[in-house]
This record gives C-alpha cells, structure tokens and sequence, in this order.
DNA sequence: TGCGGTGGTCATGTTTTTCTGACTTCTTGT
DNA sequence: ACAAGAAGTCAGAAAAACATGACCACCGCA
C-alpha cells in the first residue's frame, strides 16, 4: 500500500478505543495488578504464570504510551523503576471493576 | 479433557474473558448497532464504512456464540435472518456505556 | 430467463500480534 | 574476578487476525 491512511482515529464508535487500550494480551492482568501496588518488571514476570519477558515488556510500554500506567525510575544506580496506574488509569479502574463484576455472567 | 492446559478458562483476571468478547474489529460498533435495533446482514455491510463481508460474518457469529447476540430466522422462504443482543448482551451494556462514557478521556 | 437482493461460505493472501532465545549494561554479593 | 539479578532490547519464527475476491442456493421481479 502506498497511501497511508490514517489509522489514529477512524472510529465511529466510541467504546473501541477504550476497549483496545486494554485488550491485549497480559494487559488486564497488569492493569489490575498496578492497582493494588507498585509493579517491578522481574517481579511482574515471576508472578505471572506463563508471561515472558517480551510480552510483559510491550505490554507495559503500550500501557504506558495509552498513558494508562507511569514509570517511576527509582533509582538509576541499580537500576530500579516501578509501574504505577497513573490518573487515567485510576478513572479507568471503576469501569474495569464492573467488568470483573459482569465476569461471573 | 486430558493433561494439556486449558484454554477455555485460564483467567487469573476476570475482567479478561469480557473484554475479549468485545476486543475484535467491528465487534463494537455491531454491539452498540445491535442495541439500537436489530440487525440484517446486509444492511449492515452497507452502513457500517469500510467492512467486509467476511469480517462481519465472523464478528455476527463469535458475538453470537459468546453468547452476545441472538440470532433470528425470521423467514425461510425468501432468507431473513436479524440479530438482536440477547439477554447477556444486555447485562453488559451499561458498562459498554460507561466505555463509551469515559472514551474521551 | 436472467438480474439483483437475501445471507452466507471458502480459499487464499497480507498484516499484526505474540513467542523464543540470545544479548546488553549496570550493580551487588562472594 | 566471577556469578547473578535488575531491567530491558533485538531479530526471527510462529500463530492469530483480518482482507479480498470468488462462489453458492434461494427468492422475487420483469
């Protein structure tokens, strides 16, 4: 293809958005899990089952260009960051909780 | 079933599996068309811009398997087919409205 | 008898996402 | 000095999602 379209903002319907930022794959796990506490990537990546490093490391730089998460750098002598649920994230999170709430149904 | 990991239910998050439901392309903007009204194949492909036969068929029938949608024969004789949410498909719409609520965001 | 509309399916690409394994820089512990 | 842990990056392969165009059966209309 030679002429590009605009991928950034076609969208008829409003929810779509919304529902990308959080639909790939480990991000709800993220998402919820930045909610209770502070994430660090090794941590992360041992606790959850069947996560490589890869994925989790995409997850959480998408996560944080949605400006869904913020990435505290800690300390840069040894090296240390944290994953926290940044504003937006936190005007997600009720919208999200109804979801696990439905999850049962 | 025998050793091998289960797929169907592997969900450490809740809110995962639902937001799946909703994640694939079209699947939003049939889901909020289908709450207004019911739904003809064809009509459709015709009011939704840039949509393809195929991409809505296989979005009408995992929306329809997942138990969003239902699916009636309103005739056989000449082939009238509409899709309506079901009652599932109803529980979920507040929180869909709630999505598209904080979509601007 | 043939055209157009209904509601699809199928085979085949192309594109996007995800996985795998190796590699990097820095620091602390032994 | 060396190993191990922190936090990643990168290239390539495999898998999943999506698009494209052809095809099917049936009906109603002129």
């Amino acid at each position: 293809m030679t002429t590009a379209q605009d991928k950034t903002n076609n969208e008829s319907c409003p929810a779509e958005g919304l529902l990308k930022l959080l639909a790939g794959k480990w991000k709800p796990q993220i998402f919820r899990l930045a909610a209770e506490s502070p994430l660090r990537f090794n941590s992360l990546l041992r606790q959850i089952p069947g996560a490589n490093r890869q994925g989790i490391a995409s997850a959480l730089k998408e996560l944080e260009q949605e400006g869904l998460l913020r990435k505290n750098v800690i300390s840069l002598k040894p090296l240390h960051t944290e994953y926290v649920l940044s504003e937006r994230g936190h005007t997600l999170l009720p919208v999200f909780r109804q979801l696990e709430g439905l999850s049962q149904l």
